[in-house]
DNA sequence: AACAAGATTAGAATAATTCTAATGTTAGGG
DNA sequence: CCCTAACATTAGAATTATTCTAATCTTGTT
């Protein structure tokens, strides 16, 4: 490889694998390659397939068992958050902050909604002894 | 068959007959047979597995297709709603009026939340020419 | 460099759901 | 009541998303 080339992901490479030590995971080929393509663009909601797909076309040298892997690997370290809406695919949400989605129906895209663009003024409170993990809300749009 | 049995069950085919005949429904055998066990008593959220296997347990003759069919025909003309929400299964809810769910993380079970337990005073408007067709709340409990 | 822990891999296995093509049932007209 | 066309059911194969397995590689550490 060249300089340049070594240089420019030597800087990445740096940065990804501070964000995975972080979490306590070997920052892996893989791994890097992968976290690079979810959080290196602004790559909201992604599908397994995709970003296998992905990783296939930006040369990346990996396997979908390991692309489900890492997701759900990701996923319980808290980096991505999934979402089961449809259920023939489940989507990975790089935003992993408090929001809620709009989901249109027709193309299978979600798109994030502000977490302080909705209002609750009431909920029911929880059954007894149990706590809340999350609130999910999701508007289906026909488009 | 009995008398009996002739009398009792013809005044329930009556009834279903009429309800699938509203919505444009042949009412066969099997769907009367599933709309009873999906109507006839308060079973809320159930997958195709679990409508297949009560069917199978009361004696209904008919196929794991079949049950698909008429869960999706039943959704496709209201009389039920799909619900997504574990990746590996979905429910079919027999309360098609609007209103929310608690989802206990670790049974798998549903419960609904009536319609006038959630406010929510603030949502963002839907994208531009497109209409809400539905906004599900789903509150994830770690029972 | 050598080792152990952890990660990746290909492919097989699983599980939910859909499809297919043959067979059976229903509704309505004669 | 009988016919027939439209519709529904069926079994099983096919498809698809996802998970598992067991062998092979990497990584972090000594
Ligand atoms: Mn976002
Ligand atoms: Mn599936
Ligand atoms: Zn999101
Ligand atoms: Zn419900």
């Amino acid at each position: 490889m060249s300089a340049a080339k070594t240089k420019k992901t030597a800087t990445n490479e740096t940065a990804l694998a501070e964000q995975l030590r972080a979490v306590s995971l070997r920052p892996t080929q893989q791994r890097m390659a992968l976290a690079d393509l979810l959080f290196g663009r602004g790559n909201s909601h992604i599908t397994a397939e995709a970003l296998y797909s992905d990783a296939l076309t930006a040369g990346v040298n990996v396997s979908l068992a390991t692309v489900y892997n890492a997701l759900h690997t990701f996923t319980a370290k808290g980096l991505l958050r999934e979402i089961t809406i449809d259920s023939t695919r489940s989507y990975f949400d790089t935003n992993v902050d408090e929001h809620h989605h709009f989901y249109f129906e027709k193309s299978g895209r979600l798109e994030d909604i502000d977490h302080n663009r909705v209002k609750m003024t009431r909920l029911p409170d929880a059954p007894e002894g149990l706590s809340v993990s999350r609130i999910d809300v999701v508007i289906r749009v026909d488009g």
